[in-house]
Parts: structure tokens; C-alpha cells; sequence
DNA sequence: CAAAAGTATCTCGACGTCAAGATATCTCGA
DNA sequence: TCGAGATATCTTGACGTCGAGATACTTTTG
């Protein structure tokens, strides 16, 4: 079965002969399948009225265990955002309650983003949902396939995760 | 070697002993190091004094070939974008001198977008660095396994990109 | 040949993000 | 204890994208 990027490669050859493209068969399609991915996610997401975004921001306070709750600071770590999209998520979060802002006890610069119990069941029902999606994607792969695949992908990002950066 | 996707399963494992969260080792993998690239992308064309955005519609045209000219309706199927954005990317590009826009001599509704003889130089030269720097990235894998890699990953993709949508 | 439908591109307003800076508070050494 | 610097969060303005709609032209239909 051919692919975009097959053709994008064809395409390169030709116009380029003198290059070697090789690792684009690889990096090419990893960005690529990251795109439909999110759009697949969206999608996903959309069945329980909750976008990408707020998405990441409930499955992190639901990740960090009962009782659910981060500060902003650790939220925009684990999230990848700057600390002005965080103060605008959690606000749109807080409007739909799903979350709310604690005074933090023991630092009156600080607040605590805690789930709501809303908040926490959609978070739930959107990762169960999600999971569900993503397995179909991968019924292309046989078992094996499939830790074949994560063992591969594992030694190209663990130098990024590893490494400060 | 340990990775954030392997903290990242052992917490869910841990708040959701339930669920079968399995199909996150190659997804979630799949996605962070599309983020990772995309960083790694940008300081590549810096070196150029591109954006990613500039990259993606000068390299559209290059792979067109000779004249190197596609209509915008061509280049926004294949960069995804929507068609403001696209105007946008064209009169800035333009304001760089590397495309400009010609009368389609067909169709008097339409341009045709072409590349200038700086925005081929530049086009190529991004490429071949760009090629450079993920090569680099490639060695944590020997040739056989970038090639099972790739595989596998064509297996993923080839379903959205052969099935409409 | 004329009207209707389709197509190609551009315009415009709304939105989310970022980056820099502002404010309040904390920490630590002198 | 006081002040300098660090830290946590919020505020603000600029920017790029999206999506809906506008405009101009082409193709199809009767």
C-alpha cells in the first residue's frame, strides 16, 4: 500500500537526484501521522464536548491523583504552553466548570487548579473514548507489531526527553 | 532507556489500573516526537532564515518543477492550510521576493504562484540542511531498522491518506 | 444565448497563542 | 530585620490562522 509520503519521495527524487532523502521515509510519516492523529483526537474528543486543549489540561490534574490538583506553573511543564495560555485555559475551564482555583495554603503568590468532580468524570470518559478510537487505528498492527513500533519510537525520542531540550 | 510516554503509561497504570491504556505507547510516542521534530525543524530553517510555514509552500513549488509554479488552490491541498491563510503566506512570501504571482493566462480568475530563482536557492539549500540535521537524529537507529521503522509506520498512515478525508 | 450553478481567490472579524512586562509574594544573605 | 533577587501568576498587545462571506470569472443547462 503506497502512501503520501511515498509519493512525496518520488517527487524529490526526480527533482533532486543528487540528495538522499532516506530520512524523510521515517520522520515524514511520523509528522504526518501526528497530523491525522490530532485530527482523529479532535474528532474523538468532540463526542464529550471537550476540545484538545482542555483535553490536556484535565487528563494532567486527573494524572496527578487524587485530590486532582496543580498548580498553573506545573500545569504550563507538563502542557507545553506559555503562562499567559494557561491563565486563559484554566479561566475557560473554570467558566465551564470543570475546574477551580484554590488559594494555595502555603504560598499567597500562588493558586491551586483543582478538578471538579464534573471535571474529573469527563476527563474519564474522554480518555476512555479516546483509547477506544486509537485501538482501531492500531488493528493494522499485529501485537508484536505494535512493541516492535513503541521499542523503535522509544529510542528516537528518548534522546529528546532525556537531554534537557 | 526510558522515556516521558513510559511516565506517562505508569501514571494512568497507576489512576486507571482499569483501563488498557496500551495503545498510548506507540500513539502518544508518535505524537510527542512530531513535537520534537517540529522544534528541530524550526532551528534547522532559521539557519536559512525560514519559517516552517515558508518552507512547506517553497518546497510545494520546488517539487512542482520546472517552472516551478502552482495555482493557490494546488498549494493549500497540500499544505492543509485554509485559503486566507494562504493569501497571507503568498503576500508575505512575496514581500520577500521569493514567489510572485503571475495571471493564470487560462483562467482569468486565477494566479499562478511562481518561485523566484532566490526562493529555489533558498528552497534547496533548507532541504539539504534540513536532511542534515535528521540524519542526525536517524543514527540512534541502524539502516534496518529505520526501514522496519518506516514500514510499520506506511501500514498507519496509508489509510488516511488513500481513504478521502 | 441567458440564467444558474460552480470555482478561484481574496477580505474581514474572531479567536488562541506567544512573549514581554506588571504585580504580589517569598527566600536568603548581610 | 531589611533589601535584592527569585518566583508565581496575571495582563496586555501583536500575530497567524480559521471560517464565513464577497467578488470575479467560468461552466453547465435549458
Amino acid at each position: 500500500m503506497e502512501d503520501e509520503v511515498d509519493r512525496l519521495v518520488a517527487a524529490w527524487r526526480r527533482e533532486r537526484p543528487d540528495l538522499d532523502v532516506e530520512p524523510l521515509e521515517v520522520l515524514s510519516r511520523v509528522s504526518r501521522l501526528a497530523r491525522h492523529l490530532d485530527r482523529a483526537r479532535r474528532t474523538a474528543f468532540a463526542e464529550h464536548g471537550l476540545e484538545p486543549w482542555e483535553f490536556d489540561v484535565l487528563t494532567a490534574l486527573r494524572r496527578a491523583g487524587s485530590p486532582y490538583q496543580l498548580s498553573p506553573g506545573q500545569l504550563l511543564t507538563q502542557t507545553l504552553v506559555t503562562s499567559g495560555t494557561m491563565t486563559n485555559r484554566i479561566d475557560r475551564l473554570t467558566g465551564k466548570g470543570l475546574v477551580k482555583r484554590l488559594p494555595d495554603p502555603d504560598d499567597r503568590r500562588g493558586v491551586l487548579v483543582r478538578l471538579t468532580d464534573d471535571g474529573r468524570d469527563r476527563a474519564d470518559q474522554a480518555l476512555a473514548g479516546l483509547l477506544t478510537h486509537e485501538r482501531e487505528l492500531l488493528a493494522q498492527l499485529t501485537s508484536g507489531q505494535q512493541s516492535e513500533l513503541a521499542t523503535l519510537l522509544r529510542l528516537l525520542v528518548a534522546p529528546f526527553d532525556n537531554i534537557p531540550g
